[in-house]
DNA sequence: CTGGTGCGATTTTTT
DNA sequence: ATCGCACCAG
């Protein structure tokens, strides 16, 4: 029994951790090992305080945090010795409750999750006139159940939508958590035996809760009140989704014996970019009392670099990721010897990202990129379920998978799987997909990602192994698989970029109207704050060097925007950056191939 | 039914 | 600037 992870522990983090009993929230700033709090909290309630793994739950927000919480905590309790608690996204848990508990609301136990297309596909059938009346009134529809509590009148089309998700024995993602709080709140018995089960939670980025899903930790939060908390106020950016910072700020009132503990000390970023990621956060009103240091090495000052525009934005990034990555040659890449921080200044293309406000920003960072032989990836780019033909093998497996029931197939297809069926019986998940591919002309990405993600179920016949299979799919398992060790400039939003952390930061784009955005007429003074917060978040993954830019001029949507830098760039002071100006460069006309001289 | 054309909208995103 | 969609013509 050993409980040496203690010793790697600082003051604050052990206190949390061996804190074992009633309501426990964590204010957690970034980068100051969140996770490895809230993991060595579950490895010491099992090996310390004696808890049996099956009564504890977490929730996350995302499969990685989720998968990441997972890999943590086998690793601290030993392969063999324990088994795993519950480890899951809010919404991965509830779907598996209600694949239990679902028949008490009148749906079968083999429900399907609906994804968005299909959520556009039902509506339109509901009575929306047009595809963009549809997107509006799920929009309406989804912003109505995530605040569940505003009883502001049901939008249109509202109980049409919910009558045919019901009749087809479907569910939307929204349903998910919404189905399990109904359950619990109209049915004790279910409620005390979940209760009962789970009687130590553990929430992940509990500033990010909507009002569904804190009901739903609440009610279930049983009469001991094991309930720990993590979170920081300071990177609430999901407002727009319906996350209440409210619920964060107001754990103590809601749980009065709450014990709150702090993490301050950030093991992430330099000083520098500590210090000025706190100067702009600690001009908002709505947060928590803390401030976060780091002892690191003081670290390069910020820079601050004023351009001309977004194309030399781009270009300005591109001859710095050259120069960063140890001089003259950027054909490092291919070899693996080179190890972030091992030589200062000397960095891969991994280890640097390029983060921005709005995904319209990433087109001439790619190009340009492209141009100057620099691999980059965007990350959240295109996402596997809106691809046509993987939509098609979703429906088609469903049908494989199930009662035939509401299958909605175009007759060809229909007729060709049901003799694969038959015939398939006995054949392997594998054969399937390779039938499959065949049929729907899948292209490369799609095969290659449903393969990788059949992965965990090949050796199973396909008779036991499609249910779940579909279950990972309808999840959206399938964004799972990009490769985080990809040799590449990581291209991303702002909000994608919560928790990453990358030794180089570019962050571009910092103009007034961009950052905060001001979408139409001015944002409001929370929203400035949201904002303010996402700038905080954006700094924070910073580990060595940060650099932001701001262009004079910048074509957005097609049209020219004026350029005075964000007034977020104000609050950080002044012994903390370098700030440049790149004169306008004259360029010749000839566009084409110009910018290769530059490098 | 299919391909061309023109119009409008275009934060941020997970599951 | 770009993309997706609705609509229309063949």
């Amino acid at each position: 029994m050993s409980l040496e992870f203690l010793n790697e522990l600082n003051p604050q983090q052990r206190q949390a951790v061996c804190h074992t009993q009633g309501p426990l929230m964590i204010v957690a700033g970034a980068g100051t090992g969140k996770t490895r709090t809230l993991t060595c909290r579950i490895a010491y309630l099992v090996r310390e305080a004696g808890v049996d793994p099956a009564n504890i739950l977490a929730l996350t927000f995302t499969r990685r945090a989720a998968w990441e919480m997972k890999q943590r905590i086998a690793h601290l309790l030993g392969e063999k010795e324990f088994m795993l608690p519950e480890i899951g996204t809010f919404h991965s848990v509830c779907a598996k409750i209600l694949r239990e508990e679902i028949s008490v609301l009148g749906y079968d136990r083999d429900f399907v999750i609906l994804t968005e297309e299909e959520q556009i596909d039902l509506l339109r059938e509901a009575g929306a006139k047009s595809r963009p009346e549809a997107n509006a009134c799920l929009k309406q529809i989804s912003a109505f159940k995530n605040r569940r509590c505003a009883e502001t009148g049901a939008p249109p089309l509202f109980s049409e939508y919910q009558a045919a998700l019901k009749q087809r024995n479907a569910t939307d993602f929204d349903d998910l958590i919404l189905h399990v709080l109904r359950l619990f709140e109209t049915t004790p018995q279910i409620l005390n035996r979940y209760m009962d089960r789970f009687r130590h939670i553990l929430v992940d980025e509990y500033q990010d809760l909507n009002p569904p899903q804190y009901m739903l930790v609440r009610i279930l939060t049983g009469p001991d009140q094991n309930l720990c908390v993590v979170g920081d106020a300071d990177q609430a950016i999901y407002a727009f989704r319906g996350a209440q910072v409210e619920n964060f700020l107001n754990f103590q009132k809601d749980y009065p014996r709450a014990e709150i503990l702090r993490l301050e000390q950030n093991y992430r970023s330099s000083p520098v970019i500590v210090k000025a990621a706190e100067q702009v956060v600690s001009r908002n009103t709505l947060r928590m009392e803390k401030r976060l240091w780091s002892d690191a090495e003081t670290g390069e000052r910020i820079r601050i670099m004023e351009v001309g525009d977004e194309k030399q934005e781009a270009r300005w990034i591109a001859s710095r990721i050259e120069t960063l990555l140890g001089g003259t040659s950027m054909f490092h890449h291919d070899t693996d010897r080179i190890q972030a921080g091992e030589d200062p200044g000397h960095y891969s293309f991994s280890d640097m990202a390029v983060l921005f406000r709005l995904r319209a920003q990433a087109r001439p960072l790619q190009a340009t990129f492209e141009q100057a032989g620099i691999p980059c990836r965007l990350l959240s780019g295109e996402r596997l379920d809106r691809r046509p033909d993987m939509r098609q093998v979703r429906s088609l497996l469903r049908f494989l998978a199930g009662p035939e029931k509401d299958a909605v197939l175009p007759g060809m297809l229909k007729a060709s799987l049901i003799s694969l069926s038959k015939t398939r019986e006995q054949s392997s998940l594998q054969d399937l997909i390779r039938e499959l591919s065949g049929i729907c002309h899948l292209d490369e990405i799609t095969l290659r990602s449903l393969k990788a993600m059949a992965l965990p179920y090949l050796n199973l016949t396909w008779g036991t192994s499609l249910p779940s299979f579909l279950h990972d799919l309808c999840l959206g398992r399938e964004s799972d698989l990009f490769d985080p060790r990809a040799q590449a400039v990581t291209l991303l939003t702002m909000h994608a970029a919560k928790g990453l952390e990358f030794p180089v930061v570019f962050i571009c784009g910092l103009e007034e109207g961009l950052m905060p955005y001001a979408r139409d007429g001015s944002p409001s003074a929370d929203e400035i704050e949201e904002e303010r917060r996402l700038f905080h978040v954006a700094m924070t993954r910073a580990m060595k060097e940060l650099y932001l830019l701001h262009a004079r001029t910048r074509i957005l949507y097609g049209s020219p925007l004026p350029g005075e830098p964000s007034p977020f760039l104000q609050d950080i002071e002044e012994a903390l950056f370098q700030a440049d100006v790149l004169k306008k460069k004259s360029r010749p006309p000839k566009k084409e191939n110009q910018q290769l001289g530059l490098f």
